[in-house]
DNA sequence: GACGCGCTACTAGTCTTGTCGTAGATTGAC
DNA sequence: GTCAATCTACGACAAGACTAGTAGCGCGTC
């Protein structure tokens, strides 16, 4: 059942590119990179390809010659595996993580509260019926 | 002045048992490796070697005829470095990570508060001086 | 002083990621 | 139908990480 996907540097930025624009072509992908970091054409076209093995594009269909790709994962997911992957490292703990987000000056008061407000309705949500099929225990 | 270092998920599982001993030999850090991921002891000799290259590790003295390493950098400083990388990867943004790990229930509404009245102590605190453009990050 | 054990030092193979080139196919334009 | 442009398909290679084996040295023991 594991259908999330790792990614690298190289491919989340060419996965930010497919997620920005919905779908594209090898070449639209390698033009929309910021110029400092711009591989060669057949780079991209290396690891679009790897993404497409790995689940993370699929082919949708053929302009020209040229494939046309969409992504098959969400950028939430992907971004999900990301940062379940740095928890692992941290032992799962969010401890030095906030701490570190607080130190560093990247959290504000502004977004505590927003997150508070979030958090709040959650819980609020959570008690009435629609268990909304998420993530329940006895999955085999 | 680049003193922090990029630690992959053996090498962390590493310098994690050079933590919590202070000083160990390569022998007593494979010992201490939980069974399911006990990598051969020659496999942590090379990892404790590398980390030596990369200044994470430092040789303190020998004991018979084995070294014994300790930390060099800081579980903290580590981490830090495993967190910023992983913002970059978002593009800076805490967002995305502030949203799932509500989502997966990591954060409590009392971890929120506790880092509300911690956020706040500390803006109270460095209104004097220092105008620090809070979240700018840039800083090449 | 010889022996064996454990440790270091070195070597080596595999995998992943990033990088790109080349050959050949396809296509649109004439 | 021919041609040039553009893609795909495939291969290659370097670096870094992970994995582990082997050779040989040194230390403690008898």
């Amino acid at each position: 059942m594991k259908q999330s996907v790792r990614l690298t540097k190289l491919e989340l930025a060419i996965m930010n590119a497919f997620w920005r624009m919905g779908a594209a072509s090898v070449r639209e992908v390698q033009d929309s990179l910021p110029g400092k970091k711009r591989p060669a054409y057949t780079t991209v076209q290396t690891v679009v390809y790897r993404l497409e093995e790995k689940g993370a594009l699929r082919k949708v269909k053929r302009i020209g010659n040229a494939y046309v790709f969409e992504p098959a994962i969400t950028r939430e997911a992907a971004q999900r595996r990301l940062i379940d992957d740095l928890l692992d490292l941290l032992d799962g703990s969010t401890r030095p993580l906030m701490a570190h987000l607080m130190d560093s000056g990247k959290l504000s008061l502004d977004d505590l509260r927003e997150i508070e407000d979030r958090l709040k309705r959650q819980e609020a949500g959570k008690t009435e019926g629609a268990p909304r099929g998420g993530r329940k225990a006895g999955a085999k």
